[in-house]
DNA sequence: AATGAATGAGTTTTCATTCAT
DNA sequence: TATGAATGAAAACTCATTCAT
């Protein structure tokens, strides 16, 4: 689309000198990736910074801490799935649709950001010690479990759902359908002697995630 | 007064003094709750030492090294679920009855093993890079699918079930729905506000999840 | 609402956003504190300025360097002593009332100024490095001796006051006298299981300096 | 006296290999020695270990942390003066000399162990935060107290002593007449143009004290 | 003159592992 | 087999100082 990236500013280490806002963001992104592949614990500021292309104590002087940096990235994370599941627009659709498209949707962001389950394992065995500001996090979440319990109604009404569901177990079955396949998916590729990772089994599991739901919920 | 401690016992800990298949055992217990709590990365050999009440070293004298006595654990805590999933005799059971016993144990199993989600959980992060023996592994599981291969294909003879489903995907859902609930159970309770460790959101979800299962195969 | 913040007063500390001296004197009056509390290794820059309500840099600016600052510091609790004690007018004074003025001041002077010795005792460890101008100092000293010298004279033609007493040393002990007593009150409250910082421990003890120091002085 | 050192182990470095209390003797007098000279902030546990012939690491296995080995630097040498006090035998003299006995011993104990000095004052700063077991210290200086009350009394009895001064300011004064002499040696020695730690002028003052405190006491 | 971001060199502390007994 | 002292490498974090604006 046009000139990209106008500014001067390389977008790599040694951000034109002076530029925090860059270098946040920079040390974020870096520290959301050594979080994901080694957990609070296994992360490294040293290497987080060398991925930033940042001086270390930077993360100190923007963030105070190696905790308090996971904390943001967590944050952050947690904000990038809210943002793209308000774009969703499910209520206007037939609710056959709307929860075809809503599993769909679950599936295709875990495809997207693998860093979102990773971060979110580490942070369950630590008993979610780090999660930011509860009331927003609730807040962000109460209009899906609305929308859900709202398609999950009309598709009472229509004859085309069940009614004996609780809309957040149904939530967390839908979450957890797509979950489990890829956070699980090294051992589950291990165990089964298949390569759960491919394009081919990605695919065919989206499928039958799908098809698992929708049985699941008809009337 | 007279003679302080005649007796041949030491007054500390000290396991016996001489009793190494009990310090394995000791070691591995610890360890295993330890790996759980922390992860690979955040667990403490000094830690395991002093929750199994032995000397440090004795790590090394029985599993050379850290990652030895993490795969060490991952391996027993395997074989914990394996023993438990030969003794469940579904091949003599009417189908559906079967599937909700299966369901049902990989519900139950979770309840009572906490420490299995935990350990999978880091080793799944790390891409599977301890899973102990993968021929062994496979061959414990390669049992589990063709029973329930078996089982939806008796019960689609029978017409109680459909016939279009992968057996591997149906256990990663079968598994998933359970396994995802208890994985992230601390965030899911942030999130929706709901405590859902308490023993009657647990008894909801294991219902829910038998319904949500079986409704998803029906014929 | 309407036009924000439309004075050219910036909303933050930031004084006067140009004032040189009063940058300088709040620093001054920062950094004594801040090395009084902590000693030279023990302070920081970060907080002698954020004291100040200025920026860090501004240290650099005015001072150079944390020693040299250290040294202003010095520099200036030294200048306050002097100051006062030129103002003794003692030489118009009968022997003992003299020596009672001086012993007087001298305490007084120590609990109206605990920074006095604070900075004192971590320069006196660092073998007084960084004394300032030596020349100025035994200048500034040197009419307190002669007076002290005169005022013994004095007392011993007129008989009250024995002959036999160096000066230095007399001046020593009238200031260790108060002096110790003040440096090492924590220790020595915790030893003695007394609180002697209360008002009455304090006045109990200037009586006991003046007592003393007459007593040990008299003919 | 006869064979020193009779034990194979060396007086440096490198201590046989295993010698735990060696170890320990030798990081409590390197740290004493640093302390000294820096204080708590400024001393530096590397600097320790050097100086003490051991791996740094050791500090932390056998004391936990500087400010622990800072704390049992303090308790030894307030015992060691302790140990030396009790060992002066002043019941058994005439007042005058019992006192003149212990204002001797409170100065020469300081010339001989000026490390006792750099601690306290770097404590004091601290507002004797670090200070060990408070019971203990007072149980160790309470018979100092009573025995320079006793001694008080029986000179006022004998007609040689005042009554009317309180011991515990008596015993400050002693020790602070002493003690400052050589806490402020550096600064005072600036100030007054004379090297006051010369052996002469050593000497000089410790008759000053002696002859000052006696004829502050005499009735 | 004033600001706050940025840096390099250090400092305490941690930790898996090995050694001597 | 068992113990606890000892170690080297690295980790998080600190801090005086400088740079760009």
């Amino acid at each position: 689309m046009a000139a990209d990236n106008p500014s001067p500013l390389p977008l790599t280490r040694s951000r034109a000198t002076r530029d925090p806002e860059g270098t946040q963001r920079a040390l974020l992104a870096a520290a959301t990736a050594e979080f994901a592949e080694k957990g609070l614990a296994g992360a490294r500021v040293d290497e987080i910074a060398r991925r930033a292309g940042v001086n270390k104590q930077l993360v100190y002087h923007h963030f105070g801490s190696k905790e308090n940096l996971y904390r943001a990235a967590l944050e952050q994370v947690y904000a990038g799935i809210r943002a793209q599941e308000q774009a969703l627009q499910l209520s206007e659709l037939p609710p056959a649709v709307a929860m075809e498209r809503l599993v769909g949707f679950s599936f295709d962001y875990l495809v997207e950001h693998p860093e979102f389950i990773a971060l979110l394992n580490d942070e369950n065995r630590g008993r979610a010690r780090h999660l930011p500001d509860t009331a927003q996090l609730q807040d962000m979440h109460a209009p899906l479990i609305t929308l859900l319990h709202e398609t999950l109604e009309r598709g009472g009404r229509e004859g085309v759902f069940r009614t004996d569901m609780d809309p957040v177990n149904v939530y967390i079955s839908i979450a957890g359908l797509s979950y489990f396949y890829f956070s699980n998916n090294p051992t589950l590729s291990v165990i089964f002697g298949q390569e759960l990772s491919s394009a081919r089994a990605v695919a065919a599991r989206r499928r039958h995630v799908i098809a698992f739901t929708l049985a699941a919920l008809r009337a």
